[in-house]
DNA sequence: CTCAAAAATGTGTGCGCACACGCAAATTTT
DNA sequence: AAAATTTGCGTGTGCGCACACATTTTTGAG
């Protein structure tokens, strides 16, 4: 049982005052450069480990980290990452870290920018959020690094700037793994289409890029012989429209037994699917929302792909915390584990989302 | 912007002394029936939560927990469960857990069993062990509930006693999973054998419980007509008979399209497999051990259901400590998530490991 | 060589809590 | 009724660290 060692141990053995030793491991300065050697030497030889604990402590200072996240009551995607930050927010109360989440209109771009005002206005110690629109993001992000506000960003990446971190979804490869999926329940000469339930999808890039994924799985050898269709539908909100489409789409491609569904409403596809093609078609879709899981359960959704989105909340917050009260290095580019999802093993993952560990 | 309520502020607003509240809060007696009430009230009057910290740092008593597991060096499973181990350790070790491993050979319950008392002579405050021998596992279970230490036991559960909690996989379901994901698969009229290579199979339980799952997702309407078919098969280290057993396996059903291997030797199965038979046959196998991750990028393991044996060890400390430093309730039972994994996704669940070894 | 400014180092306080100790009032014992 | 307990409560100290401030030493200009 070996006792920790202290920054009194130190002080002793290097023959100093504990105030010295604490410049030195703080890099303030004001150390001779012999003595700073020496005691760095014995802070080595005695393997000083600073105590978290005692430091947050003495710290005493709160933190406060503004959380800038689309109004969580409508879309349960942006409400899960809301969780994820309510939850670690909760666990890191009590270092000193202090979690304030403001919310613009998921829609608005002048929104996001007039939050974005308010919220440098309130000079926080740290910054969250998911630069949606370019050109507003670039301005926080910029405002910010002159600011010296630790940034990291969710969900979407943003070229050419710098943040503390990006924590995201890798969208290529759940297109990748979403080829996967579908190729293995395939048999040569079948068709599968990749379908985009979205409004403009054109400038959804992340749509895009797990159509590449996709694509890109085939071209690199799958393992059958398929052929790839790639369809947009704006109007999924319409249930006749869609049944028509969809309709139109089985019957001029009879061979049609795949589709994946590039985002979460797979389960309207379901919904409007004619009665014909219902199981011989395979779904593979995205995201565990409630109206999917029904169809899952019923096995009407061969898989879902899931990047647990509580986790990039959670995620989030814990790397500002690690950053500004832990003091550590934080990796630059975090993405999220891609969660194959089938029947029997969602409860798991459904647990997962409610209770998060606290590991520090 | 509230400040967080101390003791000091709940004595003021009480009129008492923060010793009181201390005696109050911590169940300690001596206090007056009504003093008592009040302070009770003012408590949840202003909400307040213990800071945590602050409190272990006070404490500052170390608890010390035994880990008692197979030699890690000797099993890759093992020795990512003591990895486990090790990354929770280092992360409360700041909050006053000390956690030590002890191990014993594998194969020998007089070991473990001497390990046991050692364990039992060290007098720890908290213990964490699987109970691979029942005699010897009982023995130490019920010692340890009469001198009040608190047990965790990961992977075997073992009737009739009451640990603090038992973290494990779930044999049944991963059987279930298993069969899920070979049926996608697969046609109407196909067969599918369930593997299992493993000297006294009758013995092991948890592969009784994994056919048992598979069997159930066949018989409650899995999607196709699909002959079930079990073999033993001990011999597995011995290649030319296990190739032998497996050209006759395959020439005897030409049906055969799936092979559920029961264990991690799915790469076994595939060193040994008719060159005719590659690729025509499915393989689902367990656990990400270096041979099968090769063949899992050469495509020629389907699917290797994992139940991160990484996070099993960490559980279990984890729940140690939430039990013993922060004094609040765990779940009894914990079952780890049944993670599927493919080639497109296996990179972010090694991460989550750490390390891994050569395979056995 | 002198003296003030700057650099280097030491000392002290408080973060919020747990717990030991001590003192007074209430209660029991003789 | 005095002595011996017991009960209820307040005070003080220390956990390990960060940081402000006090003190000593060094430096450099005149």
């Amino acid at each position: 049982m070996k006792k920790r060692v202290r920054i009194k141990d130190i002080a002793n053995r290097a023959g100093v005052s504990t105030g010295t030793v604490d410049r030195v491991l703080h890099n303030r300065g004001s150390v001779a450069p012999e003595v700073k050697k020496k005691v760095l030497q014995v802070v080595d030889e005695l393997g000083y480990e600073r105590n978290r604990l005692a430091s947050a402590l003495a710290y005493n200072k709160a933190f406060r980290i503004l959380a800038l996240l689309p109004e969580p009551e409508k879309d349960s995607y942006w409400k899960q990452i809301h969780n994820g930050v309510q939850k670690a927010a909760k666990a890191v109360k009590h270092y000193g870290l202090l979690v304030e989440p403001m919310y613009f209109d998921l829609f608005q771009p002048q929104d996001f920018h007039a939050k974005a005002q308010q919220l440098i206005a309130a000079q926080p110690d740290g910054l969250l959020f998911p630069p949606m629109f370019y050109e507003e993001a670039k301005w926080l992000l910029d405002t910010c690094q002159q600011q010296n506000i630790p940034q990291v960003i969710i969900n979407t990446s943003i070229e050419g700037n710098h943040p503390l971190c990006y924590i995201g979804q890798d969208s290529y490869q759940s297109g990748v793994l979403g080829a996967r999926l579908l190729d293995f329940g395939l048999t040569d000469g079948q068709m599968v289409c990749i379908l985009n339930l979205e409004v403009g999808t054109k400038a959804a890039h992340h749509l895009l890029d797990k159509e590449k994924g996709f694509r890109s799985y085939f071209a690199n050898g799958g393992n059958k012989e398929v052929d790839i269709l790639r369809k947009d539908f704006e109007a999924f909100n319409d249930p006749a429209k869609l049944s028509e489409f969809l309709q139109n789409l089985t019957t001029s491609h009879p061979r049609l037994s795949g589709i994946f569904v590039t985002n979460s409403r797979a389960h309207k596809v379901i919904n409007c699917l004619p009665e014909a093609s219902a199981g011989e078609i395979k779904i593979v879709g995205f995201d565990l929302i409630e109206s999917n899981l029904r169809y899952l359960q019923e096995d009407k959704i061969n898989f879902l792909i899931n990047q647990n989105p509580v986790e990039q909340g959670y995620l989030g917050i814990i790397n500002l915390f690690k950053h500004l009260v832990l003091k550590e290095e934080v990796e630059r580019t975090q993405y999220l584990p891609l969660d194959i999802i089938v029947k029997e093993n969602v409860e798991y993952y459904l647990r997962k989302q409610l209770t998060f560990e606290m590991a520090l």
